[in-house]
DNA sequence: ATTCTTGCAAACGGTTTGCACATAC
DNA sequence: GTATGTGCAAACCGTTTGCAAGAAT
């Protein structure tokens, strides 16, 4: 893995550190999806000397080349809506608008997949891309 | 809605106060998500002497009642994971912990709803609820 | 040699908290 | 009269930024 990954940091025109390795690492032996902070607590064990400021421009580049995936939060600030009913939103990744979409084929009834002790109380399906405005001026 | 939206307050046991007469109707009359900031611009044009610490506590409440929705962020810290194949997401109202689902019935690549002009990027299905240990203590 | 990255510390900004006063019940 | 909510300001804390020193190419 070690190896595959050097070659992909530099696909990317990434240079190869051994912070960014590290990290990598931190996150790819893990299921427990961490924050920041976990990240740089698990890699200061080996190597001390790094620091938290390192960690998050570390997983922002990633995360734009596509490497790791931001779980959350979607958007910056916390946003409300009024409209309790289950339905899609689409949030734009540039204009943070964010959209109602309709799509009567779409079942919001989603099974959940083998409950085994989980209680779902709600469930939020999200669409990110760009809306026609910011389409345009990419 | 008025009349209605005073019943419901009192059935949640929440007092009824012009402030969130005015916080929960700006957000009913708008399809634009605001944020709490946003939310405080407009009801300030009527109530200049509102706070912006209100807004945020009366959304808080509205929240946690059930009456409004809280579209993100879906946990307070960003979290990341190594995966970026699409799959459903766990995450527990209380303990934070996220947990990938697996559901081979569950078709990931959703159509997208009458597309008009919107590039979807990427997708991402949040299920919401507590994880077994959380349940149990509740 | 040049460009990119790191570490540090300060700044930023959305959100929460504490508390005295005011309001709803 | 009592419990609840508001307004204000300070604190909080996750994240970003600026910059000089260091490392990668």
């Amino acid at each position: 893995m070690e190896k595959d990954f050097i070659t992909t940091l530099r696909e990317h025109g990434l240079q190869v550190t051994y912070q960014r390795l590290a990290i990598y690492q931190a996150l790819f032996h893990t299921k427990e999806h961490p924050s920041a902070e976990s990240i740089y607590q698990q890699v200061r064990k080996r190597f001390p000397m790094i620091s938290l400021g390192t960690v998050y421009k570390t997983l922002e580049r990633f995360s734009e080349a596509g490497l790791i995936q931001k779980v959350s939060p979607m958007t910056e600030v916390a946003r409300y809506d009024a409209d309790v009913t289950p339905h899609l939103h689409f949030v734009c990744l540039h204009c943070q608008m964010i959209k109602d979409l309709e799509d009567p084929a779409f079942d919001m009834n989603i099974p959940m997949p083998n409950t085994n002790g989980f209680q779902i109380v709600r469930r939020q399906v999200l669409f990110q891309g760009y809306c026609p405005n910011c389409r345009k001026r990419q």
